[in-house]
DNA sequence: CGATTATATAACACTATTGTTATATAACCG
DNA sequence: CGGTTATATAACAATAGTGTTATATAATCG
């Protein structure tokens, strides 16, 4: 699970999932993801190096560009991880907590 | 949207999750989340406060105790959030990226 | 070839995160 | 009330993350 880590923690950065939700409309090379932010592209750059090592980009050569596009894998670790979490939040004991709490102040 | 940043960002850290996972299966107090750890009671305190403030954990007051359990606020958010590169990678258009750069090297 | 364009990397400053120990608060027990 | 238990907070050190500028690399264009 050392992947979610870095999946997670690219996650976290609003710049970041910004590059995603541009990605999401298509692929983009690097100055085309530099144009809409007020960042220099260095700092892009090493967001994309982020995102890459988390799994959740790709980027292929073309001349002297590297476009970069959506990749599956993270996203995928990410969902198994989380629906962990949805079974428990689903689950009738938690529900049975919250009704005791709730019940709490009327008695 | 700027929930996400805590919500990813308590996600990242190994210990969190973990804590999380122990929460899944029902509800714990502080000095029962800090057994299984390494970790001394204020570094977990500390890391309940994070997951409190990210809208993954509740908890109530009984006594003196904290007693947590999961909150299903922030996962949902994720979830939608995540919903939008899910649709972008079940896409055409990536997939069309992706076959164009794989048929590269073959013609 | 030399200039330009696209991208990466190094070096540095600044801030945030995480852990520790020591201490505060507050409920509980006898 | 005094001691114990449960938790929180403060202060500090160490480390990691993010941004910048300056510079390197490498393909493209004339």
């Amino acid at each position: 699970m050392a992947n979610l880590d870095a999946a997670f923690s690219a996650l976290a950065d609003p710049t970041r999932r910004a590059i995603l939700a541009r990605l999401a409309l298509g692929e983009a090379t690097v100055m085309e993801l530099v144009e809409p932010f007020e960042l220099t592209q260095p700092a892009i750059s090493r967001h994309l190096k982020v995102l890459e090592g988390a799994g959740l980009i790709v980027r292929r050569i073309e001349g002297t560009k590297r476009p970069c596009r959506l990749a599956p894998t993270a996203v995928t670790e990410i969902d198994q991880w989380l629906g962990m979490l949805r079974r428990a939040l689903e689950t009738n004991y938690d529900r049975l907590d919250g009704v005791l709490a709730a019940m709490k102040p009327e008695t």
